[in-house]
DNA sequence: TGTATACTGATTGTATACATTTCCAACCCC
DNA sequence: GGGGTTGGAAATGTATACAATCAGTATACA
């Protein structure tokens, strides 16, 4: 990959961070990087501490980069802070947003529908970003999107699993969050800043549904187990 | 100043930003500042795109590094959104504090009426900065708190100029401030997470009140304007 | 056999030379 | 005289050589 820009080099970084494709906790090596960029180290030390500053890797002295790493203990104080940011972004949002952000919105909103469509869980969960990064341009509070921001990156990652649906039900969960979407444009058009909020809170009513299920899934059929025991015990 | 590490002259940087020592909008300039440092100009720009990341500077391409400004404008939404998120990080703190941290707030507080004691502006918005930051450190909860870091930086240049009592009732309101902590520090000892975020309100009600003081002074004496008018129709 | 230590290769950190871009001012042309 | 152009100084951006640090291994010694 020879002679991209630094802005290029930067923003494809984020998005093989944002995809898992580079996974959380993984080693980053300057000068792998700097050769596969086509630029020499110290350009590329340059934007391995840009994205260190926007919390997409951490940095350790002699001890080179890592991928942001997401355990458990993380995802427990995502789910905490997330609804309370977002509602609060929308709201903002549907104040102060601009026509052409609206517009960048609904962009966003058909390149979702289209991914989910597609059953492209990559695709989706990046246009999901976008779309949720829209709205943090439309709330016009640098503040709260340097939080927004860091929630974003984990939102992303995260969601990359539950973008897959194992059946008609998950589907069907996928849909509802395309119609909260929808809805929340609507609201934000109308300048219905408590609607917004409204909306928010239930889109992670939603999203910690999908989340549940992914961590307490179905339990196995039982008379398998107890199939298998009987084997055992004969 | 020779040889200063990479680690102190971060730390330098953000004190001088902070006490706008720097002040908001002003260039820096990479080679003056290494020289500064006693480095040479590449660790000096690694500093500088670490305090970009951090939300302390501004940089363009090919345009070098401000200091970041402070406009009318941010200070609305500054005052918009420091109280839901100081008080939210509170309560976060009043559930996850820890022994040691707790002595670390305690003495940031220490710190701080020791300097309004000697009037001493500069002093006591840093130790107040500290005060809040420790705060953070408590709750836990690395979204928030990257939203408190961008807050905490213009609280701190803000509030340089709220503690510089004009008069006995602006000292008034600086003592009743540094009540306000020590009920606060006792609020999250006791884990009292609710009493913390009603304490975080009043305690921005009263910097809002602070606030507007000075930007809506008491009007000039009425009869010396119109004195000079009759001097002048004379 | 276990531990401490010295060596070695690899990786990160720094300095400096060089390339590129910007800013500003002098200049020319209309 | 005003506006655009062009030169050059000063700044930022990049490449590369070199220094410092770290991790892993082999070796010596108890």
């Amino acid at each position: 990959m020879p002679r991209l820009s630094k802005d290029q080099c930067l923003s494809d970084l984020k998005l093989r961070i944002l995809s898992t494709a580079l996974a959380p906790g993984s080693d980053l090596d300057e000068t792998t990087l700097a050769e596969h960029y086509g630029m020499s180290r110290t350009p590329m030390r340059e934007v391995l501490h840009r994205l260190a500053g926007a919390g997409f890797i951490t940095t350790s002295e002699n001890r080179g980069a890592k991928v942001a790493s997401m355990d458990i203990g993380t995802m427990r104080t995502f789910f905490q802070t997330a609804p309370m940011i977002y509602a609060n972004i929308a709201s903002l949002a549907a104040e102060a947003r601009t026509g052409p952000q609206l517009e960048a919105l609904k962009d966003a909103q058909h390149a979702f529908t289209k991914a989910t469509a597609a059953q492209d869980a990559q695709a989706t969960a990046l246009a999901n970003h976008r779309f949720h990064a829209v709205i943090g341009e439309m709330a016009h509070n640098p503040y709260l999107v340097a939080s927004l921001d860091r929630l974003l990156i984990d939102h992303t990652r995260l969601s990359q699993r539950f973008y897959r649906p194992a059946n008609a039900d998950e589907k069907m969960l996928i849909v509802k969050a395309s119609d909260q979407h929808d809805a929340l444009i609507t609201a934000i058009e109308a300048h219905e800043s408590a609607l917004a909020i409204d909306l928010s809170l239930q889109h992670w009513d939603l999203s910690r549904d999908r989340m549940e299920r992914y961590v307490r899934p179905d339990p196995l059929p039982v008379d398998v187990v107890s199939l298998k025991d009987r084997r055992n015990a004969v």
